[in-house]
DNA sequence: TATTGTTATACTCTATAACTATA
DNA sequence: TATAGTTATAGAGTATAACAATA
């Protein structure tokens, strides 16, 4: 990627996308013990009790479409559950499973492990103003407008 | 995505494909006048005068597949041309043509403009803070290992 | 024989729309 | 009629391997 030889300013948006790409590559299934998508799901889930998949979709970012392939191989590995709200029958509200919250704190030790390789050059307050920052522009875009263009 | 009311320590690899899809999600081909891998591989022949494809699978983390695919999107647009190499005539070298470096200007504009959105929530020192971290990220993984898992 | 680039092919991902059930 | 979820399908994106030209 040679990025140092840059003239000087290349953008955010190239850096970001770069790097985004650079992490995938390294966080392979075989590591995460399930894909990053379903390691992302669980994950969100795990931190919102009691959502249902339309939360999902505008949360991830994904279509209707996309969070039943994600639930339903989910449910194959017995991760997590679905079952009907009984307020709103139309609806689904998506559950962990025990299994589910011991493989996702598997998932998240080999995530962290994964992080210390990458931030690898950063200092640890560094790290801590990395993740601050990036969580900061998320919150951002989120509250300007959640959906873009859809 | 709602990522505010999180218990603590959503990891950097989860925020950050979240804002890689976000920011996708606002680099349309409309606003930068090409698609985002053409201008990332255009943006990077810019910068390495008399680059290879091989050296441009490498740099942009492609196959060479898909660097095909993109150069004969960026020729069919007039964006750029491939001409042998005089000294090892299996190789191609990539050079820009007039016409893909005004393209090429007219990206950034677009680009900047969408990272003025995207870092809307930072303050200058923060933005250039930020900037320098991602930098700093990728040139260590970069040098640490260029092909992860190929 | 190894390397560079191309082509062909298959696989995955994403997006769209049609369908079912509930409201 | 509108909403939540599912299914089916088509398009784009990505990865694999076979191939041609050159070293």
């Amino acid at each position: 990627m040679k990025t140092e030889g840059r003239r000087s300013e290349t953008g955010v948006v190239t850096l970001l996308t770069w790097l985004s790409k650079a992490l995938n590559r390294r966080t392979s299934e075989e590591l995460l013990g399930m894909r990053l998508k379903a390691y992302l799901a669980l994950g969100y889930v795990r931190e919102h009790p009691g959502t249902t998949q339309h939360e999902l979709e505008s949360a991830m970012l994904m279509d209707a479409n996309g969070v039943v392939i994600i639930l339903n191989e989910l449910e194959a590995l017995g991760y997590s559950i679905r079952r009907r709200d009984p307020n709103d029958r139309r609806r689904h509200i998506v559950e962990l499973t025990e299994s589910g919250k011991r493989a996702l704190e598997g998932a998240d030790k080999a995530r962290e492990s994964i992080e210390d390789d990458v931030l690898a050059t950063l200092t640890p307050d560094e790290r801590e103003t990395f993740r601050s920052l990036i969580q900061r522009v998320l919150d951002g875009l989120m509250q300007a407008v959640p959906e873009p263009r859809l």
